[in-house]
DNA sequence: ATCGTATATCGCAGATATACGATAAATAAT
DNA sequence: ATTATTTATCGTATATCTGCGATATACGAT
C-alpha cells in the first residue's frame, strides 16, 4: 500500500512541499549558491564545481527546473543556467507566510 | 552504485538540505501550519486534522522533531507538540542568506 | 496488576530519490 | 557528412521515503 496521499492536501501546501523538496539535497543547495555567486553558469562548470557525475548534475538541474527555479538559454554549444529570482522570491514569500515567520521578516525588511 | 554523496558537501549545505527535506511533504507543512494556528496540539488532534493514519502522523512528527523544529511536553496522558520558533527562525535566516533573497534579489532586476 | 487511552516503534510493501555509465541529441566548426 | 563538444535521457542498482496494520510503550485511573 502507500499510494501517495499528497493529493489529499490543499494545493498550496503541496506546492510549498514541492518547493522544499527541490531544495532537499546539498547538491541543489550548492547549485543555487553557485548561480547566486556567478549570475550564470553552464552545466559543465557546475559539474566541475560538484563531486558528482555529469548525468547526476543534469538530473539535479532538472529537479530545480521542474519547480520553476531556473532560467536557461542556449549560449553557443552550451546552455547557461541562472536563477529565476522572481520565482525564488515568490516561493520564499509564501514560505514565510505559511511558516509564520512573517513578522520577523517584516522587521528585517520593512516592505513587501 | 549509489552510496549517498551528501557527506561530500559542506556542512551548512547539508543542514539546509535536511531542513528543506523536513518540510518536503504536505502533511508536514500542514502540521507546522496547524501548530502555528493553535500554539500547541497533541498527536491525536493532529491525526484528526489530517487524512492519514496515526502511525503515519507519528512518523511525520518524528521527521520534524529530528531537525529540531518541534517542542513537546507530556500533558497528562497526551503529548503536546508546539513549534520551536527559535529553530524555525534560525533555519529561515540561513535559508535567506544562502538563497540570497535578502537584498540582492530586490536590487538586481535589469538583465535579459 | 489491570484497563483504557495516547503515542511510538516495528515490519512490510510500494513509490521516489540518488547516482552513474552508456548513449542519444543538439550545436559549431571543419 | 564527420568530428568534437556539451547536455539530456535511458537503463540500472541501491537507498530512502511513504503509508499502514500490528504491536509495544507510557500514562492515569481503577
Amino acid at each position: 500500500m502507500a499510494t501517495t496521499k499528497q493529493s489529499l492536501f490543499p494545493e498550496g501546501q503541496v506546492a510549498l512541499a514541492a518547493f522544499a523538496g527541490a531544495l532537499a539535497h546539498p547538491a541543489r543547495i550548492a547549485i543555487i549558491g553557485l548561480l547566486q555567486a556567478r549570475e550564470e553558469a553552464c552545466c559543465g562548470e557546475i559539474v566541475k564545481a560538484l563531486p558528482l557525475a555529469q548525468a547526476t548534475v543534469s538530473q539535479h538541474l532538472q529537479v530545480l527546473n521542474r519547480v520553476g527555479l531556473l532560467h536557461h538559454r542556449q549560449c553557443g554549444p552550451k546552455i547557461c543556467y541562472s536563477i529565476n529570482c522572481e520565482a525564488l522570491r515568490s516561493f520564499c514569500h509564501s514560505f514565510q507566510c505559511t511558516l509564520g515567520t512573517a513578522e520577523e521578516a517584516a522587521a528585517s525588511a520593512p516592505h513587501l
